[in-house]
DNA sequence: TGTTGATTGACAGTATACTGACAGTCTAGG
DNA sequence: CCTAGACTGTCAGTATACTGTCAATCAACA
């Protein structure tokens, strides 16, 4: 390759861009999460939103976005939708009157336990197709390169640096 | 580890699941995509539409939505953005009442040759924090696994099947 | 030929995502 | 004390994504 020629405007090119394979595979994983999951009509989002609120009870919104990493502003709907199925309650914090508390319900506590085996099944799928030491490899680069690209996407707060201000809880 | 023990739940499980990285590479992705192209109002979506219909003039949306993997209720209103902004053209199909064509309009493939190199800075940049060897072990990883879980994600044709009726275009 | 079944594009409804703006609240500095 | 700046949750606006549905159209078969 003498110089930085042109590339030829094709759509092979796409097909082994790293954008598109990123996009195509978080498609992938969305649809077989869904597929195991259908019973508990949770979506990946609204787990992970659980998960977070389970291992750090009392948690704020703002807080809960930079740990489970997307946006404050979406946060709002995802947290209502949970209110609504009654996994999840708010509560006011008594010392701050800008912030509402995440808690737990029993409901919420019970379909987390039930989806769990779902869930691992799902992640499982995803990988599937790799013998075992290429997703291992794979999971390794992703990690790798999610923590070093983290500050590339807008996310509020950096997941430990939300967590100092939790301290005991969780 | 002796049996399948009950996985404990926490968040630290969900930061090394495929899915939670998958979701937050394609933020990423996304984010460094928009940062780079900027200057010229396309998202990533909509300038995979163009490139493939760079390709294939003549294509309509339905083999449009798969040769880049995605719904075809989603490209209706991609459809309506590019038109909105003069970068493509829609023609009735003479033969096929149903049909509608597509072809890009001289800004569209103006647009296409001033994008490319944003777009490739930004593909070189998601990879970036990775050795050269890295980078060209994920892709290869990402490549495989996106094409062996191709099924798992509903796309109402496989790429090669929608190009097939399209004969002599191309 | 005439009807069944498939295809196409469109639409409604739901759920992420992100930007930017806003009012209410808190905190620090003067 | 009091005001400037920061923080919290919320909302409006835009753009993907997916499910399901629908009317118009086409193709294939009885």
């Amino acid at each position: 390759m003498p110089s930085k020629s042109t590339a030829p405007i094709t759509i092979d090119a796409i097909y082994a861009a790293p954008g598109y394979l990123f996009r195509r595979m978080q498609q992938i994983a969305v649809s077989i999460f869904m597929e195991e999951c259908k019973p508990f009509d949770l979506t990946p989002v609204q787990y992970a939103a659980l998960i977070a609120i389970h291992t750090h009870p009392g948690i704020d919104a703002t807080r809960l976005s930079a740990v489970i990493a997307f946006d404050r502003s979406t946060l709002g709907s995802v947290i209502e939708r949970l209110q609504a199925k009654d996994y999840i309650e708010r509560k006011p914090a008594p010392e701050d009157k800008r912030i509402k508390l995440l808690y737990l319900t029993k409901s919420g506590a019970a379909i987390l336990r039930e989806i769990i085996p779902a869930v691992e099944r799902a992640q499982a799928r995803m990988l599937e197709p790799l013998k075992p030491t290429e997703r291992k490899a794979l999971m390794g680069l992703m990690a790798q390169l999610v923590d070093l690209n983290n500050e590339a996407s807008r996310v509020p707060l950096r997941a430990e640096d939300a967590l100092e201000h939790l301290g005991k809880v969780g």
